[in-house]
DNA sequence: CCGCTGATTGTTGAT
DNA sequence: ATCAACAATCAGCGG
């Protein structure tokens, strides 16, 4: 794949840890060039999720929990090193602290914080959007080529005369029939549609390519039963997908043959008189257009968070984060966000809809519901924005130590 | 027939 | 309509 090649093993294993971990610890993430070491530590922090985890992922709950504690020393360490190094870094460690905030949001605050600081007020060497600029000139600068080579070698010699099928070029989308039936979206995409609402609602400096990053560490640190999940959704969108196909051809066949008026009405009777014919992907999801964008997400965002990402997003956001915070408003771009939790609801949804064994799970493993619910109360009625939760935002940083900075909060 | 690879598609928001 | 990063999916070809 391609993005494997960014995977260079990562220099540096994680001394404190002794197994590999699940899935931060690990992350040789690709754009390790800019930072290898600091790694996980960024995430991690940032990651440690409180009680959150409890929405799906039982037993990771456990054992990132007692990771996150044995890195957060470590954390601190590297960051300050790296920072040292790289003057950017200190952001990142900040807020990771928090050893458990009583409200879910702490992971989210900390997806934001990263995120966040992909806003960058004012000259950052690299956002991630932008690969090319290269932060460091000196220092990776073979690196850099090589990977460059490499990719060019690859893009265009590789394959292209072996084998490339390209039966048609078609560069870009390639035009379909408006009236053909959409092809249903892929569980990534719908958990990013999601996802993605979410995010951006937290950091609303973060730009397409920090949400995408965020989205898929996310999705990689999904549970499999999350997933599972998705993947329902969407296989039986497909199979709606399938059907309406069949009929859209069939129609449009028939069309052909008798006559192209009847293209309206032949579209809409023929197709099934079961099933509905314009967008049956819709119809069939009862997650995202009911519950509204940011529900599940928001939620899931928390877990996603502490969930660890593996790859990109530490290193996303450690880059990114570092140079923002740098000199210090902290709170301009990291808003807390509302710990919003309709995750609840619909857990409750889905499972109803689809026997879906995470909601059980919460529900069962996770007695923080009424605390959950009080949460939900807050911070549903006030408007996604930042404002309720400023206190939060207080909160959270009292119980981390008031200041992020790095070096004066000692172990 | 299965696996691998490349190309395509989809997500949002800005241009 | 296009692009950004990313993942899923599709299509084609080789063993």
């Amino acid at each position: 794949g391609p993005r494997d090649e960014d995977y260079e093993i990562p220099p540096i294993t994680p001394p404190n840890h002794p197994e590999p971990p699940p899935l931060h610890l690990m992350e040789h993430d690709s754009t390790s060039y800019l930072c290898h070491s600091l790694p996980h530590n960024g995430l991690i922090n940032p990651y440690s999720y409180p009680e959150l985890p409890t929405l799906m992922m039982s037993n990771m709950l456990a054992q990132e929990s007692h990771l996150v504690s044995n890195q957060m020393p470590s954390l601190n360490q590297m960051v300050q090193a790296i920072g040292a190094a790289y003057d950017c870094v200190r952001p990142c460690v900040m807020q990771s602290s928090p050893p458990i905030l009583p409200n879910p949001m702490s992971a989210l605050t900390q997806l934001n914080l990263q995120v966040s600081r992909g806003a960058l007020p004012h000259g950052s060497p690299s956002p991630p959007g932008s690969k090319s600029a290269t932060p460091s000139p000196s220092s990776s600068n073979q690196e850099e080529e090589a990977e460059a080579h490499l990719k060019m070698t690859a893009e265009k010699r590789p394959s292209s005369d072996m084998m490339k099928p390209k039966p048609k070029p078609q560069k870009k989308k390639k035009k379909k029939d408006p009236n053909e039936p959409t092809k249903p979206v892929s569980a990534y995409a719908l958990f990013f549609r999601d996802t993605q609402a979410a995010i951006k609602g937290q950091n609303p400096n973060a730009n397409f390519g920090d949400v995408s990053k965020i989205v898929a560490s996310m999705w990689d640190g999904l549970g499999e039963e999350q997933k599972q999940s998705y993947k329902r959704k969407t296989e039986a969108a497909k199979k709606e997908y399938l059907k309406a196909l069949a009929a859209y051809r069939a129609s449009l066949v028939s069309k052909t043959n008798n006559d192209p008026v009847e293209t309206k009405s032949a579209q809409t009777s023929q197709p099934s008189p079961h099933m509905m014919p314009a967008n049956p992907l819709y119809s069939v999801q009862p997650s995202s257009p009911y519950l509204g964008p940011g529900a599940f997400p928001l939620a899931d965002l928390q877990s996603y968070a502490g969930h660890a990402p593996r790859h990109a997003l530490s290193q996303t956001l450690s880059q990114s984060q570092m140079l923002p915070s740098i000199s210090a408003s902290p709170p301009s771009s990291f808003q807390i966000s509302p710990p919003l939790h309709p995750h609840q609801q619909l857990s409750l949804h889905q499972s109803s809809l689809l026997n879906q064994p995470i909601g059980m799970q919460q529900v069962q493993s996770q007695p923080i519901i009424p605390h959950q619910m009080g949460l939900q109360a807050s911070l549903h009625s006030p408007p996604p924005g930042q404002q309720g939760f400023s206190h939060l935002q207080s909160e959270y940083q009292k119980s981390i130590g008031g200041s992020q900075s790095p070096g004066a909060s000692g172990p």
